[in-house]
RNA sequence: GGGAGUUUAGCUCAGCUGGUUCAGAGCAUCUGCCUUACAAGCAGAGGGUCACUGGUUCGAACCCAGUAACUCCCA
């Protein structure tokens, strides 16, 4: 291996990468072990990685390498979702560009196209995800609209059916008029939108008899195109205002038909002028108002929202086009009194972004009070735990309101319903038309199989989605297959809260449905990735670096380690590249690490020095390792990773290399080092790697292979090393470790302040006062400080710098003279801190209620607090008196 | 309109049961260094009214109430 000035990933990535593949680690199969199970969230089969993804599968990745890294069976099952709105909407577009119209052919012809799409296009997002180094077995990969997972879809939809859990009805839909679909309400979009405010009078139909009142009442709406939908005009029943319409009927302008005057407390008064136009076709609220009061139904729109015969003017219009034109005409006839600006919440399609129109509609629904309901429980009995726990609520509020699911979607990319119908308007469920066909002739002699249709409708994407966990693992094709009841329930799910509901919960319901138990334990939810200035980062804000180009400049593993320092658990993470920057840049340590290492030849002859070193990074080492398995057990992703790499960089690299590292040899190409510190060290180094490995991949496994670590053989490698175990941690020895460090510090400072090169030898001094034996430490203190021998002293040394660590005391001796009255100055201003200090800790003591009310161990540590105070202030009062101030 | 969350250094965040030596990291900044692993680096330093106002407590960044700003969810 020859070693560059910096490390190289564009040279190791593509290498490991076909190597672990070619060696089968990230296949799994069931044995023995304990299984480790992530179903990966399918993005989009026509997709392209994001930052949203990259995240997400950062995190995966590095949960499934350590499992796997800690002798479980791991098991990251890859896949695609067909996203039947998404996907549909983009082969209409390509259609559109070759000058075809989805109208002109036929389902089949159109489900040709679109999987010639998605053949073309379907695997791009996988092989982005493979230069991340995601390490899933690939040979699972599932698509959500491959045979096996469609039947699945096909089976639960008839076995719902059956349990009376799927119903067909008339319903206020989310409809799309640009997909022509209806929509959930969940990718309904709500924006805050200006908006007119069109004030609109309807004539009152009158006797002659009475002329007292006006003979016209007024009505605020957004949507002027609608009124000849309108079904009846309502008012409050207390308005004072509008007594005299009581039973009385409207004209509506333009078209004249009558329409009645109904009461309701429904109308709020001081609303726009607090008459309401009802338009039951075309709102949802009007529509249940409608409902009470057993008002006709008008739609006058048709499903690509231009208006119908029934709207009797306009026909063909589009509905904003008719907006403007109706405004003009009800303008010229006198009809609109004025218009306002206002402002209002509009749902838009999160797909093709087209103002959603509430429209009535036949649609397939799916009850989900009855599910709801241990799939709340899994999470409040903490059988699921929600990661971060704030979500629990969220979940809660989501699954007590529940409402049902409209799973159909009026789209041909999709599992189709297994609905036929009669020609008597009656309908069948079954798997497949012969089946209807048998059910069919129970319900009409005679009929034959050819005038059985079956529904047009595809269900909704999230209908095949909620099986994921279940149908990878083929657990309704063969519910009782040995991978399923090796893998299920999986272990952890990697999301974004957005998805929380409409994919997580029902999930979990599905779980409970199908096979009695939750999918998963623990779902960890992500944060969305925004851009420095806290945007969501999306295409059409070009705020999304290319997650690909990143990787190219930065590496996988900097890129890895970039998204995780930014990304607490469930909190959105503000992402800039500097962060991927920083994580190169710690790759570049390790290897430069590494090149010191390589660059040592043991000497048998040499005696070993670094005994202390060695033991204490060992127990440093074993500290940290506690540390990041609680960061792990927690999901402190980032606390994890920055535990490492302190580990690494400080106590490694600034701290036990330095120690250990030989003193620079002229004209000598190997450094000579003892071969029990060099043992010592490659070890240290190996587990390093090991424990650096879920996080950065690339580099480690590259090292991994070095003969620095002795002869490999094939199947050796770090994906599959097993992670250090804990070892003994002596406390005594860390602690005066870092007042060693503090000493080492002090001098160094001492060096900065008087301008001393880092390479002239200093003297030093110790009056010990502790029962630190600094004897044991005098080899890293003057190596590190570069200071001569340490000089134990018992008085005060005067031409000297003076520090204090503990209440220990250390000199250096300076040949320029130390200004009496500067020294003076530095050691009253530590009395008069340290005195401070007494004082708030003795008033602490004095306090009854403190020390009736405090826990012993907190009393304890105020008295050491004071003791440890006073002795040093005896020793700073020593030194005024010494210097005479 | 209803609900949830956030607010700690220039930035991104820790701070776990209210109690270790005046609140901690990383990055950025400043100063000095191209010191034979690394300038993608080394050594050192500075930086805080813990959003605001009140309360509880011997003791509050932490608990309670209110206010403000921002974010998200639902209508």
């Amino acid at each position: 291996m020859s070693i560059s000035k910096t490390y190289l990933p564009q040279e190791t990535e593509e290498k490991w990468y076909s190597y672990w593949l070619k060696h089968d680690f990230f296949k799994s199969v069931p044995d023995e072990r304990e299984p480790y199970t992530v179903v990966i969230p399918p993005p989009n089969v026509t997709g392209v990685l994001h930052m949203g993804h990259m995240l997400n599968n950062t995190i995966q990745d590095v949960l499934v390498r350590r499992a796997r890294m800690k002798g479980k069976n791991a098991c990251w099952v890859p896949g695609t979702d067909h996203a039947s709105i998404a996907t549909e909407a983009k082969v209409v577009a390509m259609l559109k560009e070759r000058g075809i119209s989805k109208k002109d052919l036929t389902r089949e012809e159109f489900l040709a196209y679109a999987w010639e799409w998605k053949e073309k296009y379907g695997g791009i997002i996988l092989d982005q995800l493979k230069k991340l180094g995601a390490s899933c077995d690939w040979d699972r990969t599932r698509f959500t609209l491959e045979d096996d997972l469609s039947e699945a879809v096909i089976d639960t939809f008839i076995h719902l059916y059956k349990k009376g859990l799927i119903y067909r009805g008339v319903r206020m839909v989310n409809w799309d008029p640009q997909g022509k679909t209806a929509v959930s309400d969940e990718e309904v979009i709500r924006k805050e939108v200006n908006q007119k405010l069109y004030y609109i009078r309807y004539k009152v139909v009158s006797s002659e008899s009475e002329v007292s009142s006006p003979d016209y009442l007024t009505i605020a709406t957004t949507r002027p195109e609608t009124i000849m939908a309108d079904a009846a005009i309502c008012i409050n029943p207390n308005d004072e205002r509008y007594f005299y319409l009581h039973g009385k009927k409207v004209l509506i302008p333009l078209i004249n038909r009558e329409i009645p005057v109904i009461l309701d407390e429904y109308v709020t008064m001081d609303f726009g002028t607090g008459c309401l136009k009802v338009t039951p076709a075309h709102d949802l609220n009007d529509y249940e108002l409608g409902q009470k009061h057993n008002l006709p139904v008008i739609d006058i729109l048709n499903d690509d929202g231009t208006l119908n015969e029934k709207a009797q003017i306009l026909v063909g219009e589009d509905r904003f086009a008719a907006r403007k034109k109706i405004a003009a005409l009800l303008e010229a006839d006198g009809y609109l009194d004025k218009i306002e600006d206002y402002k209002s919440q509009i749902g838009f399609s999160e797909r093709t972004d087209a103002v959603i129109e509430p429209k009535l509609s036949m649609q397939w629904f799916c009850k989900m009070t009855e599910m709801a309901q241990p799939a709340l429980d899994y999470v409040l009995k903490g059988e699921i735990k929600l990661i971060p726990d704030k979500f629990t609520n969220t979940y809660r509020y989501w699954m007590e309101n529940v409402k049902d699911w409209c799973i159909s979607r009026q789209l041909w990319w999709g599992q189709r319903i297994p609905a036929w119908y009669l020609p008597n308007g009656q309908f069948v469920i079954a798997k497949s038309k012969e089946e209807a066909f048998e059910e069919a002739k129970t319900k009409s002699h005679g009929i034959s199989i050819d005038e059985l249709v079956q529904e047009e409708d595809v269900v909704d994407t999230w209908f095949s989605a909620w099986l994921w966990p279940i149908s990878v693992f083929d657990g309704f094709k063969d519910p009782n297959n040995a991978d399923i009841n090796y893998y299920y329930p999986t272990n952890d799910l990697v999301t974004a809260p957005e998805i929380l509901f409409f994919w997580v919960a029902r999930m979990i319901m599905a779980g409970h449905e199908f096979r009695g138990e939750a999918p998963f334990k623990n779902v960890y939810l992500t944060g969305i990735v925004r851009d420095k200035l806290g945007r969501k980062m999306s295409k059409s804000l070009g705020n999304s670096p290319d997650p690909l180009a990143l990787i190219e400049k930065f590496g996988a593993d900097g890129v890895r380690v970039g998204m995780l320092l930014c990304s607490p658990a469930g909190n959105d993470l503000m992402f800039d590249e500097s962060y991927c920057e920083q994580g190169r840049n710690f790759a570049n340590k390790i290897w430069n690490a590494f090149k010191l290492v390589k660059g040592w030849e043991v000497d048998e002859k040499l005696e070993s020095a670094n005994a202390v070193a060695i033991e204490w990074f060992e127990s440093r080492f074993n500290q940290a390792l506690t540390e990041i398995e609680g960061n792990f057990t927690q999901f402190r992703l980032s606390e994890a990773l920055m535990s490492t790499y302190k580990l690494v960089w400080d106590d490694f690299c600034a701290w036990y290399l330095e120690m250990v590292k030989p003193a620079y040899q002229q004209d000598v190409e190997k450094q000579a080092i003892d071969s029990e510190t060099y043992s010592a060290t490659v070890r240290f180094f190996e587990n390093i790697l090991k424990i650096l490995h879920p996080f950065m991949p690339f580099i480690t496994e590259e090292l991994w292979h070095d003969d620095l670590f002795g002869a490999r053989q094939e199947l050796d490698c770090c994906i599959v090393a097993q992670l250090p175990k804990g070892g003994q941690i002596n406390t005594r020895l860390l602690d005066e470790v870092e007042i060693v460090k503090q000493i080492i510090t002090q001098v160094r400072n001492i060096r900065n302040a008087k301008q001393i090169s880092p390479k002239e030898k200093l003297g030093l001094s110790v009056k010990a006062n502790s029962q630190v034996d600094y004897k044991g430490y005098e080899l890293i203190i003057t190596k590190l400080a570069n200071t001569n021998a340490l000089d134990f002293v018992s008085d005060k040394l005067a031409q000297a710098a003076g520090f204090m660590v503990s209440t220990d005391e250390f000199y250096v001796p300076l040949e320029e003279k130390i200004d009496p009255v500067e020294e003076c100055a530095r050691l009253q201003k530590e009395k008069d801190y340290l005195t401070g200090f007494l004082k708030a800790v003795n008033s602490k003591l004095g306090n009854e209620r403190f020390m009736a009310n405090a826990k012993p161990e907190i009393i304890e540590v105020e008295l050491k607090k004071k003791a440890d105070a006073e002795a040093k202030l005896n020793i700073i009062e020593e030194g005024l008196t010494a210097l005479a101030c």
